[in-house]
DNA sequence: GCGACAG
DNA sequence: ATCTTGTCGC
């Protein structure tokens, strides 16, 4: 069901390097970076008996073989899972940090193609506006959806967070403000103003454990329709007893299991069959 | 030239 | 992201 609602914003990997930083600014500028939801936020729980009409929420991840890329999403309900599919993809191009969408988002819709529900939020693993162009993975797909969505990383791309982000305990979050590696968005009032000291997402201490490894936060930004503060509130109401929101773990599992499964299908005996389509259960 | 760099 | 066994601890 889900399908590109602007068709020009859809990754190409054959575009250049340059075509890819111009597509990424208009994306960046098309982009709603505030509250534009069909639903409540705090409708979106982990309940497990939600509301018939509670949000449904995508979770989304890869996983890689060879020069191919495993899909996998997860669409729950509350804690529910109401359905999954993947997609096997080839990999055109390789990973550059601030192009990632370019790499990754063509498979990310290939899987998204084969869902037969149409979720109200998705969770990408990666980056939204915390990105060099205001336009990371979460806001290249939120975008050419133009549906809700947020970002989750496990690392940051740029950006500087307003206090020291070592060993916080869990529920802690702290902004994390535009620098000088964040370009402004094309016709807006960054600009003229300046977007340094613009919060452009947050660092989320999604857990501690009380003592051994320490665990680091989460950066979590605005994908597409969702503001910062929201952000975080969505996936703080999405995470459960791990350091991921459970939508991305589940889709995390979910790939690894296609990824398996796909490898089984071409060691056993010997190749021949299988394409790049869907599956489910 | 040097540093930084989602997955 | 991926290549990988065992191991320490609740």
């Amino acid at each position: 069901m889900p399908e590109p609602a602007h068709p020009a914003f859809v990754p190409d990997p054959e575009l250049d390097r340059g075509e890819m930083e111009a597509l990424q600014r208009r994306i960046a500028a098309d982009a709603v970076f505030d509250d534009d939801l069909p639903f409540d936020p705090a409708a979106v729980t982990l309940a497990d008996d939600p509301p018939a009409d509670a949000p449904l929420v995508a979770g989304v991840d890869q996983a890689f073989l060879d020069d191919r890329a495993v899909s996998a999403v997860v669409v729950t309900r509350g804690d529910r899972v109401v359905e999954r599919t993947y997609a096997v993809s080839p990999l055109s191009i390789p990973y550059v940090p601030g192009l990632l969408s370019f790499r990754e988002g063509g498979p990310i819709l290939d899987a998204l193609a084969a869902l037969e529900s149409d979720p109200d939020l998705y969770v990408f693993d990666g980056s939204g506006r915390i990105h060099y162009r205001q336009a990371g993975l979460a806001t290249h797909m939120g975008a050419t959806l133009d549906a809700p969505a947020v970002g989750v990383a496990k690392s940051l791309l740029c950006g500087t967070p307003r206090e020291d982000v070592d060993g916080r305990p869990a529920g802690w979050r702290t902004p994390v403000e535009a620098d000088g590696r964040v370009e402004p968005r094309p016709g807006t009032a960054e600009e003229r103003n300046g977007v340094a000291g613009t919060v452009i997402g947050h660092a989320y201490q999604s857990r501690q454990y009380d003592s051994r490894p320490v665990i680091n936060p989460l950066y979590v930004s605005p994908g597409h329709r969702v503001s910062a503060a929201t952000t975080v509130r969505l996936v703080g109401a999405l995470c459960g007893g791990y350091k991921l929101p459970e939508p991305t773990r589940r889709a995390d599992a979910y790939a690894d299991e296609a990824k398996a499964a796909v490898r089984g299908t071409e060691t056993e005996h010997d190749s021949g069959a299988g394409e790049g389509a869907d599956g489910d259960d």
